[in-house]
DNA sequence: CCTATTTGTAACTGAATCTGTTACAGTAAT
DNA sequence: ATTACTGTAACAGATTCAGTTACAAATAGG
């Protein structure tokens, strides 16, 4: 993993889908719309929610307002979910492509020891992810958002989502739909 | 970081280091003999020692019987220093691009939102690293190593290292030293 | 049943990154 | 002086990544 930005996109529609069920009617969200919102190409989105989907975490429906949902309740999904349904998400560090000369008592000792403590990183990495779920990461990137932005903090938060669904409709017009 | 090899290198290359001055006479040793064991060129070794060299864990020498050798006892540098040495060491999941479209909320909340669980998620990866130094490390990929392979608890550690020296030397003769 | 909309996936492209390599100037030991 | 190294620039090939076009399959709604 890293270098690319796969793991950050997969959370941003996360985040959109479950901020629809959240916050908003919970219908599907299509390609289209989650492309504008990451300002990518719907492909790399489907490509994305293709592999939410085999883990369970999201669901699509083909057809005239189709598009993704969330599988399951927000709060029972976490990050590491996000970060396991993704086909690159293991291995932090690269020991695969370790091809050191056996001929070397460092080069026959050093990929179990590596792999060994890339192990326990990882999990490490995963108790983090692990904690967080994305409900609590839709709340800080939305609901944190908003307040600060109205700087209002005694509205509900499904106001303050009507209220920016209003200011931001012009921009979304090209898409026909918030 | 991830995809790449350099972490694994710079580790094997300290391991190396770390060896010499633990197990043996200290000496530097050239980056032609550190490639045979990670089996790479020459350059790539200079390359991550010349990384390990600005962040003062190994120095080096020019000139004949020049090379490598490491700057500090193995017990005071940890496996973060190692992480930390390289330039690429930072930001274990790519937020840098984020190119999220600020016409949405969602897309304004992201990537504040992912820089913040990019820290946790990478102080937690760097406490795991910083509880192991090199030397341990060392311990692990050497002492182990030769204590399988020769079904030998009971030597010391400097007289394995001697055996598996003797049977590995004509593997090396082409580098004429061990 | 027909049409419009949307997913899912294959295929291709250009850009970027990664690794390996050659080359050579600078430095130090003998 | 010569020899043996480092340090670094420059380049090439392989791989990966992101974006794009294209199209079959599915489905809603008239």
């Amino acid at each position: 993993m890293i270098g690319n930005t796969r793991f950050l996109i997969a959370t941003h529609i996360m985040v959109g889908l479950a901020g629809k069920k959240m916050y908003m009617d919970g219908q599907p969200l299509n390609s289209e719309y989650m492309a504008y919102s990451v300002n990518t190409n719907p492909v790399v989105i489907r490509r994305i929610v293709s592999e939410l989907k085999r883990a369970g975490l999201v669901d699509a429906k083909t057809g005239p307002n189709g598009g993704a949902f969330i599988a399951k309740d927000p709060s029972r999904i976490t990050l590491a979910d996000i970060y396991n349904a993704l086909k690159d998400g293991g291995d932090i560090f690269n020991v695969n492509e370790c091809k050191a000369n056996h001929c070397c008592v460092i080069g026959r000792g050093i990929k179990p020891a590596f792999t060994n403590l890339v192990g326990e990183a990882e999990s490490a990495l995963l108790d983090v992810l692990a904690k967080k779920t994305i409900k609590e990461f839709a709340i800080e990137t939305i609901d944190k958002t908003l307040r600060d932005e109205y700087k209002d903090q005694t509205s509900t938060i499904e106001e303050l989502v009507q209220k920016v669904q209003q200011d931001e409709n012009s921009t979304f017009e090209h898409l026909e739909k918030i």
